[in-house]
DNA sequence: CTTGACCTTCCAGTGACTGGAACCCTTATA
DNA sequence: TATAAGGGTTCCAGTCACTGGAAGGTCAAG
C-alpha cells in the first residue's frame, strides 16, 4: 500500500504518519523508487494509533501501549494501569470543563446582549477573588 | 509593582507576564534599573487575563475581550457572541471527552488486569471499524 | 564584601502536528 | 514525444501558549 491508501483505511492524514515514522512509532518499508510501502501489519497499528489518539491518549502513552501490544507476555495489569490513569485524566477534565461551562453560562445568561454597555461578562471577568 | 508582586496577584508566573508584554496585551512602565514597573491598572488587566484565560479563552479571544473591556462605546452584544461561541466550543469538548470517558471506562471495566495478557482494552483499540 | 533573592534578555524546547516550497515518479492523453 | 495531472519525497518553518535555562545586572541584609 501507498501512503494514500493507509491514509484513507486508517483515518490518519499522510503527514501524520510521515511525523509518526520520524519519531519511530512505525518502520514502513520502501519501494525502488523511494516510496513507502505500508505492510497489513503497518496499517494495524496506525488504526491502533488513531483510535488510541482520539481516545486522547499521549503519543508516549501510545508507544508504551503499542510495545505492550506487540508483547506477547506483557500482563493485562500494565494496560489497565495506563488506561485507568488515563480514565482519571479524562475525568477530571471534565470536571474542569463542566465548571468553565457552569461559570460561563452563568455570565452569558445575564447578558443583556444588546446594544448597551453594561456587560456582566465583562464584570465577572474583571472582579478579582 | 515589580513582577513577583503582580505575579502573586495575578496569579500568573512571572514568565508568562514577560510574555503578554513580548504579544503586546499589556504594556507596564519601566523604572531607571530597567525593571517593568507595574500600575494598578496593569494588575487588572492581567487578573482579567488569568480568568478569562483559566476559562479556556484563547489569547486571541483575550486580545478581543480586553479591546472590548476598555471601549466604553462597545456593545454588550459584542462580547455576548465571543462568549457565547467559546460556550458552545467548551460543551462540544465535553461531549467528546464523555465520549471518550465511556468507551475506555468500558474498555477497563472489561480488563480483569491481572497477570494474563489477553486484554479487552487492547482488543478493543485494535478493531477496526 | 559577600550572599542570596530578585530582575533582565535571549535562545531553545515542548506536543503533535500542519503548511509550504521544491523536486521526483507514474500514468494518461494530445 | 511532450506534457499535464496527480501521486510521492525531503526539509524547513510555523502553530499555541507558554516553559526552562543560561548568563548577567541590581538590591538589601548581615
Amino acid at each position: 500500500m501507498n501512503i494514500s491508501e493507509v491514509s484513507a483505511r486508517s483515518d490518519l492524514p499522510a503527514k501524520t504518519i510521515r511525523y509518526y515514522e520520524d519519531i519511530a512509532l512505525i518502520a514502513p518499508g520502501r519501494d525502488a523508487n523511494g516510496y513507502r510501502r505500508f505492510s497489513e501489519e503497518d496499517l494495524h497499528k496506525l488504526t491502533f494509533l488513531s483510535r488510541a489518539r482520539a481516545l486522547g491518549f499521549t503519543i508516549e502513552d501510545c508507544r508504551a501501549l503499542l510495545a505492550l501490544w506487540e508483547d506477547q507476555s506483557r500482563a493485562s495489569a500494565d494496560v489497565k494501569r495506563i488506561a485507568g490513569e488515563h480514565l482519571e485524566a479524562i475525568e477530571a477534565k471534565i470536571r474542569d470543563l463542566e465548571a468553565m461551562r457552569n461559570t460561563l453560562a452563568h455570565l452569558v445568561a445575564e447578558c443583556a446582549g444588546d446594544g448597551r454597555p453594561d456587560c456582566p461578562i465583562l464584570e465577572g471577568l474583571a472582579q478579582e477573588g
